[in-house]
RNA sequence: GGGUAGGUGCCCGAGUGGUCAAAGGGAGCAGACUGUAAAUCUGCCGCCGGAAGGCUACAGAGGUUCAAGUCCUCUCCUGCCCA
């Protein structure tokens, strides 16, 4: 009795924010056979290294992870390294960018690094998915092809759209599937985990498992956090992301910039506040609290997470200062040192603080453009001797000479 | 292999041989208003130049023309239909 009390408790805490399990009972039945196996469990959760940044919306994934962790069981984390070399073709011919093998290192490493800020890396097997891909021979491969048919892979939601448009798909697109399902065989997961977008991808790996003789592993989703545009899925590429490598400064002035609709969800999806504490918080909103205030203090606590409380404070401090009373500027300014007089023109474009000069006239001619506080209406030439700030538009700063 | 429709700036998309750095929309940037939110309004939005102007660009390579995104040839890429 008190046995199946624990589950319970158990079950409900891996269950908290997830969309789907498949099928229903999995979870549970898992558990129960590991238990009585006693053995963990294999946890799979597959990522691409084609960017080294953790973003936001990765740790709703990695968070759920470190539950499992919590309770004892193993998490298998595989890195595709072998087709981030090969390089993802869907898409436009821009997107076909191959990684070298050196590339490919180098992010998994600080990938690495920034996955060990959530999960605890003595309970965390990592696998390299070329372990195996680079020894697969061509007959192994047609083996894996033959287990799935195209009917199938044409339901895909991205798939079949992008048929019925007359847009292009690449064989290999219809490979990757196969090839994330072969993953779960080779490492055996019991079960694999992934965004809400992962759902088909993931749904395959059970029927590969099937294939080979294993038993399918049970499928958990979890819902895809927005970027700071509110509107899509966070990633890189689309530049609406939160990186948790990122300064205390830029987190928490991204955090102030996402829309207000999306305050709750990321209470839920990025911090560890409990489902109560939520709750309050909600209400808050809707008598009427400022919403900035919620989220000033959302800012705190993601940027408590991944530095420290003195940090988190301090970040929240900073804002207010910079932004709301523009009294100070960021802690983070770049500074720069003249070593003869130049023009703000060329400072800024030379600095990568603004495009090309061109943008810089028109910023300018904008009035978007200060100097220690001044407006200017026309490009200056700075000695070297002087000290000072240039303030572009209301987020960019770069101290001078200090 | 045959037929056919296409490939335009970050994305979508219009484009008559000259008036095209290329309509329109989206994204982005700046200003106003705000809570560095949203919405709204205004301006900007290839590079260099103070400007005049120059340079680079309409898949790629050639060609016709005083003049080509627009015409011709070849190449590459993609969709659809047929085999």
């Amino acid at each position: 009795m008190e046995l199946d009390m624990s589950l319970e408790k158990d079950i409900n805490y891996l269950l908290k924010g997830v969309v789907e399990v498949i099928p229903e009972d999995g979870l549970k039945n898992k558990i129960l056979q590991a238990q009585k196996d006693g053995r963990q469990l294999r946890v799979k959760l597959g990522v691409d290294p084609s960017s080294p940044d953790i973003h936001l919306g990765h740790t709703v994934v990695l968070r759920k992870l470190k539950h499992f962790q919590d309770l004892g069981h193993k998490i298998v984390f595989i890195i595709g390294d072998f087709t981030g070399r090969i390089g993802d073709p869907s898409g436009k011919s821009s997107t076909r960018k191959k990684l070298t093998k050196e590339e490919v290192e180098k992010n998994a490493k600080t990938y690495k690094e920034q996955a060990f800020k959530i999960l605890d890396p003595e309970k965390t097997e990592i696998r390299y998915n070329s372990e195996w891909f680079e020894k697969i021979n061509f007959s192994e491969v047609l083996e894996l092809t033959s287990k799935y048919t195209v009917a199938k892979m044409l339901e895909r939601d991205d798939f079949s759209k992008r048929y019925k448009d007359g847009r292009p798909i690449s064989i290999m697109e219809f490979l990757y599937p196969l090839m994330q399902g072969y993953d779960s065989v080779v490492i055996k997961a019991d079960i694999e985990i992934g965004g809400t977008d992962q759902k088909f991808n993931l749904l395959v790996g059970r029927d590969i498992q099937r294939e080979y003789g294993m038993e399918p592993q049970v499928v958990m989703t979890l819902p895809l956090l927005e970027g700071t545009d509110g509107v899509n899925k966070m990633s890189k590429s689309l530049g609406n992301y939160i990186g948790i490598n990122e300064s205390p400064t830029q987190i928490f002035g991204k955090i102030m910039s996402i829309p207000d609709e999306l305050i709750i969800k990321y209470f839920e999806l990025a911090t560890d506040f409990t489902p109560d504490e939520i709750m309050e918080l909600k209400n808050r909103l809707e008598h009427g609290d400022n919403p900035r205030d919620i989220k000033l203090l959302l800012g705190e606590t993601i940027v408590s997470q991944y530095y420290d409380y003195e940090t988190g404070k301090r970040a929240k401090e900073e804002f207010l200062e910079v932004f709301s009373k523009k009294l100070s500027i960021p802690d983070n300014t770049p500074t720069i040192n003249l070593t003869q007089p130049r023009s703000v023109i060329d400072i800024l474009v030379e600095n990568n603080i603004v495009e090309s000069k061109g943008e810089v006239k028109r910023l300018i001619k904008q009035g978007a453009i200060y100097i220690n506080g001044e407006k200017i209406d026309k490009d200056i030439e700075l000695d070297s001797s002087v000290k000072c700030v240039i303030k572009v538009g209301k987020k960019k700063f770069l101290k001078i000479n200090d």
